[in-house]
DNA sequence: TAAACTTTGTACTATTTTTCACAAAATCAC
DNA sequence: GTGATTTTGTGAAAAATAGTACAAAGTTTA
């Protein structure tokens, strides 16, 4: 299933969905062709990191003329796996996690939230944005009966660990944790934390520690 | 205002957060020492990492004794200025701002959200978590007369840049933004992105194109 | 067709971040 | 008190990421 003959960097890898949602703007816009230098400007990175990023999968522009639009943009549809969907299943459907089911990730992505777990009695049996909701006493038996290999992680944070176990038995292969535990799951399993307290503090702490300074 | 000899690496800043929030679970639990090995473990960051990281700030350890977690709090928490609140302003009160003014930070942090702003006149005047909301067009004058310095971005994407202008010309200095748009800003003020498509995304990304590697 | 211009792809360099590995210093066990 | 054990702090190496600069290859203009 890794389909590429070099392994791209992971900060690489972190870019492609940003570069393929530009393209996409370019497309509907009737653009046909673009520079590095256009999408530096648009994406905020560096003009020759993007060519040191597209040149990971081979000399995909023309010297000269730049990239065509069209191209690169089936080409990261491939790249990015953006012709199957990719189901994910959301548990803990609180503030964070009913702003997500209305959401849904759909307007610009290949994935999509398929169900829905929660232990409150008042929101099992519930639909939000489409998406239903079920008890957690279901949920190993579904997200394996549905092979759904993603799951984003919204519940309190003391049970983030043990839903985690569940999951990995379910065999979910990658997690999106926005809890502020620090989850221990086997190797072969791939976890993202979005930490949203830390990222506000580390903002802060940029602010008055790094007065005039510029990054990210 | 900045109060640091040396230059922390931005690495290291943007864990700090981190280390003080499990700090602080050591010591409502009562513990009195911890190693660098135990904080590894429970963070998931490398213990030489954490030791390099601490090392910037002095030696804030013993050998053969580990951290005094007391004495580690309540350095970082002058460090990180838990003393003196930040305040906050919300923009765009929709899913994820609702989300963000029912949780507000306050759990663990030194920051507030004081005000909301939003053109939509049936949240107008309306309270969520106990923050006023208020009509954009008040925003300028409210943002500077209350002296907020940050902002948290939640509107659709394509009204994120008039209003970035708008806050930077009443004086905010840090934005968290969780919009797609990328922001054009004098390079004074702290821009953080947090693409939470994109997120899911190249998490996927990552599941499809390297299977048993281990990140993050 | 030729000269001027544009823009890629990448060799090379720089910077940032992480990790190894170990001497030094302290604790701990008895 | 002494030797075994623990654990820090950091020099040095490695790895990862970003950026400079330019030859090469094309496009555009006239
Ligand atoms: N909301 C925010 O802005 C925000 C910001 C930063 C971090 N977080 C973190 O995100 C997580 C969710 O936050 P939230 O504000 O949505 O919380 P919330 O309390 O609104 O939602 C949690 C949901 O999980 C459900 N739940 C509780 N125990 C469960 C269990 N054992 N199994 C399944 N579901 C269970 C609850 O019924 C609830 O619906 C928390 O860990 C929080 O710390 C939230
Ligand atoms: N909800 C999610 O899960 C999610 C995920 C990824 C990205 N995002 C991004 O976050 C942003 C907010 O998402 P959302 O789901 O909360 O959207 P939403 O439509 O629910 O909320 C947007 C809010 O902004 C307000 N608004 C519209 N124009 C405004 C203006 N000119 N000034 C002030 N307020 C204005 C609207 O009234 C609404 O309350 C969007 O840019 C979206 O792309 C959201």
């Amino acid at each position: 299933m890794a389909n590429e003959t070099v392994k791209i960097p992971q900060a690489t890898a972190k870019r492609l969905p940003l570069y393929y949602r530009f393209l996409k703007n370019l497309h509907s816009s009737g653009k046909q062709r673009v520079s590095s230098a256009e999408l530096s400007e648009a994406v905020k990175v560096d003009s020759a990191t993007i060519r040191r990023d597209f040149s990971y999968f081979g000399a995909l522009g023309k010297k000269g003329y730049g990239y065509n639009v069209n191209y690169l943009l089936s080409f990261f549809r491939k790249t990015l796996d953006q012709d199957e969907l990719t189901k994910v299943a959301l548990i803990g459907v609180g503030n964070l996690g009913t702003a997500f089911l209305h959401y849904n990730f759909l307007k610009n992505n290949n994935t999509k939230i398929e169900v829905a777990f929660d232990v409150d009695e008042g929101k099992v049996g519930k639909t939000i944005g489409e998406v239903p909701i079920f008890h957690m006493d279901d949920m190993d038996k579904q997200i394996v009966a549905a092979d759904i290999q993603v799951a984003i992680l919204t519940v309190p944070a003391p049970v983030a660990q043990p839903i985690t176990d569940r999951l990995v038995q379910a065999n979910v292969k990658g997690i999106l944790n926005f809890t502020p535990a620090r989850l221990n799951v086997p190797a072969a399993i791939r976890v993202h934390h979005i930490d949203l307290a830390v990222e506000l503090q580390s903002l802060v702490y940029f602010l008055k520690h790094y007065p005039t300074e510029t990054e990210e």
